[in-house]
DNA sequence: GGCAGCTACATGCAAACTGCATATTGCGTG
DNA sequence: CACGCAATATGCAGTTTGCATGTAGCTGCC
């Protein structure tokens, strides 16, 4: 309609990509193979932030141009071809990896929070309370 | 052409950036007010993937125009002048949020790995599975 | 038949982001 | 002085992203 060519960043909501978008849909295809429209809607049903389907499609072309993934297109049911895909020797080893990282980068945003106040609190946690 | 100018993805490791290195710029600044370089020092130390000394004062300046931190001069010390930087109520907020939604990504993580199938994620963690 | 609507994947574009190099200023030291 | 470190900042080109849009196959409905 009008000048809306800066489109970026305008009002919406926070988007999943990168590398969390990333192995998320790895962690999805550890549990079982599926096709990217699947994928995409199991983000949407899963509590993490949304994401856009295109970001979905481009981000496992990706992990299988980076070996993470493969894929082959699947005609065995009606309605357009699904490219299904399933984890690889080598994306499950990054996922681990990554969750390895995950715990160091968890660890630094609770470790923050745990002279404050933590409320479900991951180990002992001496008598410190709400601060205001 | 050049041969020389394009610099991006050669060999090197992975960078922190982006959302999570913003998080934890954040979680560093809860903990005590803090300039760049030494947050930069601190995130070198911290057991998290390497970051870039420049993404790293081009994040604590977004934070900024974000609201969730402030920043002044600090002169006090020698040497050259540093941009002390503080937590602002709405960094706190933001990152108390993104905890939260930590802990969903985590368990999607986690939840693949740990046996395929989470289906009662409330209270049942009296046993361990180890996954070989 | 016509056609709207859903499924499933893909891409064009401009804005945003990133890695690396480099520039700048202030200070200390041999 | 020349050199190096501390501390911040930016230029550049390649990469990623959000949003819109386009393609094609199938279903339901009149």
């Amino acid at each position: 309609m009008a000048e809306s060519t800066g489109r970026k960043r305008t009002t919406s909501e926070p988007r999943l990509h990168g590398e969390m978008l990333a192995t998320s849909l790895l962690a999805f295809l550890k549990g079982c193979n599926a096709y990217g429209y699947q994928l995409s809607q199991q983000l949407s049903e899963s509590g993490l932030p949304q994401s856009d389907s295109g970001t979905v499609y481009r981000a496992l072309r990706q992990l299988e141009n980076s070996g993470f993934v493969s894929s082959f297109w699947d005609t065995s049911d009606q309605g357009p071809a699904r490219r299904m895909y399933s984890l690889t020797a080598a994306g499950e080893l990054f996922l681990r990896t990554w969750i390895d990282a995950l715990n160091r980068y968890q660890e630094v945003l609770t470790g923050a929070l745990a002279g404050f106040d933590v409320p479900a609190a991951t180990d002992d946690d001496s008598t410190e309370e709400e601060v205001t």
